[in-house]
DNA sequence: AGTATACAGGAACATCTGTTTTATGTCAAA
DNA sequence: TTTGACATAAAACAGATGTTCCTGTATACT
């Protein structure tokens, strides 16, 4: 299981001085410049990092491009930087007795639709127009360690690799759920998030992937 | 000086065409880039007027260094907001067997700690500067539908009502508990999220309340 | 004409800079 | 203990990028 996208103490460190960096110079530092201030000797540490940094949210990064970096997120103690609002598109419900009804176009439906602000380390390396919300009905999903009244943050795709968190249609059992995907040889293998529940092992044929969960937001009374 | 009619044409789109690449793109256009977007087949004519916008003042360059310049002067389309983002202190870790260490003042330890991103409705009716958040250690907190690695944003507070989502320090047991808290006559009822498990009755001298549970934050891979 | 200046183009060059490969140490889970 | 993920290093590599030298054109001035 990834930790939440907690930087350490050297992540942070790059991240104070991209950003001085950046206000300074008007143009990032390159990778070598990020290691000689972070005290890191090699380059590929600092590429290293940097690409966690850019799983994290914070920074967006081109490839072969020399000081081909931006912040995008807000570093403590820093002024922010240009920051449009992440917004992701609340689209509808899940419930276990339910597909999930997702339209083709999710852009055709954006003005019938809510909004939802989400922090940019809750969408990972994905863009927010990729990106769609829904609000969990039910408790149906307890194995899940999701709850009723639960936002799930998750992106439309109809593949996973082993490991990903998915929504999954059951088409035998009429039943939506989310859990963790594996292939198990001709098999698929689903395991929920809570340990006291068990894995559920389905044919493809029977499993539908809808989408890959990013992340969980909740919100008590 | 900052006349723009002074410049060539040439001049003029090669500003325009930077001003518009460090706005898309967070860093500015190497030399080449701004050859193909002007039209300019040669490196050292672009070069050239580069040199006449440093000595015109509009931009600043570094010698030696890829995509080392910044554009000094205000050029039409030019915007700076300044929106402040909700910010919430991450001071530390919660796991079942610690206490929760929480600073007396939680500004002091400002410097030295994370800061993320929260959505305003996470907050709820609170400012985010009364706010801190933790991060979740191990699988203890199972029964409140809490998982490793989540982020718990708490507001932090000596007392409750009734149904308040709390962190409580149970001292006979040496552990932190996350529960919904309901006063029964002198007894302190606690009860997990997840039906599953059974409610706790405590005595108020047992049970410290540490905070308010505002929302839970998960980030899958 | 002759000269100076501003501007433009091409190509070679040096080095700046991101990427990849291989190896090492740490730490927690099995 | 063994395993594997994660973080760290060092070095070699390939490509990106600024610099420089040389040449050519057009215009204005003496």
């Amino acid at each position: 299981m990834k930790e939440f996208h907690r930087l350490s103490a050297r992540q942070q460190h790059m991240l104070r001085f991209m950003t001085a960096f950046v206000r300074e110079n008007g143009y990032p530092p390159s990778i070598r410049e990020i290691g000689d201030e972070c005290l890191i000797g090699s380059t590929s540490v600092v590429n290293y990092n940097l690409n966690k940094l850019v799983e994290a949210g914070y920074i967006q990064r081109s490839d072969r491009v020399s000081r081909g970096l931006r912040i995008v997120g807000d570093i403590p103690g820093m002024q922010a930087e240009t920051k449009p609002p992440l917004q992701v598109a609340l689209v509808g419900r899940i419930a276990a007795g339910e597909p999930i009804s997702l339209p083709d176009d999710i852009a055709h439906h954006i003005d019938e639709d809510d909004y939802i602000n989400v922090p940019p380390a809750l969408l990972g390396k994905y863009d927010a127009s990729e990106v769609f919300a829904l609000a969990v009905r039910g408790d149906s999903m307890i194995d899940a360690m999701i709850q009723n009244g639960d936002i799930v943050i998750l992106r439309r795709q109809n593949t996973a690799e082993n490991g990903d968190m998915v929504a999954a249609w059951l088409k035998e059992d009429s039943e939506t759920t989310l859990k963790r995907f594996y292939r198990r040889g001709d098999m698929i293998e689903l395991q929920p998030a809570n340990p006291a529940y068990q894995p559920l092992q389905v044919v493809p044929e029977n499993c539908e992937i809808k989408g890959k969960v990013l992340s969980v937001m909740r919100a008590y009374a």
